[in-house]
DNA sequence: TCGGATTAAATTGTTAACAATCCTCATTGA
DNA sequence: TCAATGAGGATTGTTAACAATTTAATCCGA
């Protein structure tokens, strides 16, 4: 089952939009215009809405009745530590549980996702950046939980949302290195303790 | 600000859905069919969509492109105590927030939405018990961060899904009653104590 | 000039029709 | 008998037009 595959339109809109939003193409506070989306994207509003709704559940966006979505405001420091060590709490478990279950293909899934964030990294492209790391979370949380996923999602794109220390790249690779060889190996702890310094 | 304002249908219909998926009006894994549901609430099947699309990302419907949504399985043991110890670590925060920014109208809107959850109690209606359940803590996680408002709701929801310790209807006073005197003594420790009881 | 009412434009909310996809089940042919 | 096929119905996906609401601009009178 491959990554990265658009089965409708908005799915599509949704991941294009979440993209640009993680990655600053939009100021905090500024409205979004349907109609102006649904020319960028060549569809009509419908699914653009969709898209905008899904976003405004996952946190990124603020609905309001008759007047539309806005870009929400960023978290407080204190509101992204709850965050963060709700992902933490949530990622761990999957981990866990991933690699306790986890077959062959699954492992070279890893390693395949590891690569393109790789050379995410090496083009410098922090959109790429952002979108590969992510994957590569959330491989191994749809993997041990479907059920959890979407939120998961919430929590990930609402943290990474505030500051991405995605810029040092040479970081970026160091820190996956370390949990996806201890994955490889098994190794629950080690594993665990590197997601940790990955993810706060 | 009252609680229960319905702004427009897609609002409205998501609200009535979720309190029949939370009382188990519909059964796990069954398809979602939106013709139905326009019927049901006199609407065309837009604003049904936009509502099936909020509870899809709220984790309570799960979506198949080109098929539609089922009602999602329930959470396996280990997944629920992830959700409610997420939940916990969350709503702990809000709530030690809420003491000490709260004003006088605040701890008036409380005790109105106790004696809300008592009547429904008395009245033996479980879905309103639910309803008012979930009114209360959304309040004063509303009130500490809006930011965090529909993360809050998706972990509650998908917890209280899987079993309702609700119908004891009892324990369900006594243990807010707790939680909110010591809110009102604006005790924090005891809150929180309280707080843990009640979620877990 | 200022504030308030009025109108016009922009935007969101809803609807019904149409297109695309999936599912069921009878038919066919070996 | 059984699997492959295909027609038809059911269901979801998309679109464009229309309704309702908000926002912006204009006008008017004091």
């Amino acid at each position: 089952m491959q990554y990265g595959i658009k089965h409708n339109d908005r799915e599509s809109i949704c991941e294009a939009l979440r993209k640009d939003l993680l990655t600053g193409k939009f100021d905090f506070e500024q409205p979004i215009r349907e109609q102006k989306l649904a020319e960028r994207f060549g569809t009509s509003r419908g699914p653009v809405r969709d898209a905008l709704l899904r976003l405004t559940q996952e946190g990124v966006l603020v609905y309001e009745p008759n007047k539309g979505v806005r870009v929400s405001s960023p978290l407080t420091d204190a509101e992204r530590d709850v965050v963060v060590s709700m992902r933490l709490r949530l990622e761990k478990f999957c981990l866990e549980a991933f690699i306790r279950d986890a077959k062959k293909h699954h492992f070279l899934q890893l390693t395949f996702l590891l690569e393109r964030l790789n050379s995410a990294c090496e083009r410098a492209s922090l959109p790429e950046v952002a979108e590969c790391d992510l994957a590569l979370h959330r491989y191994w949380v749809a993997q041990a939980s479907p059920h959890l996923e979407s939120l998961w999602l919430g929590l990930s794109v609402r943290m990474t949302m505030k500051y991405s220390r995605l810029s040092n790249y040479r970081q970026v690779i160091e820190e996956h290195n370390n949990v996806i060889h201890a994955v490889m190996e098994k190794d629950v702890e080690k594993a665990l303790f590197y997601l940790e310094e990955n993810v706060i």
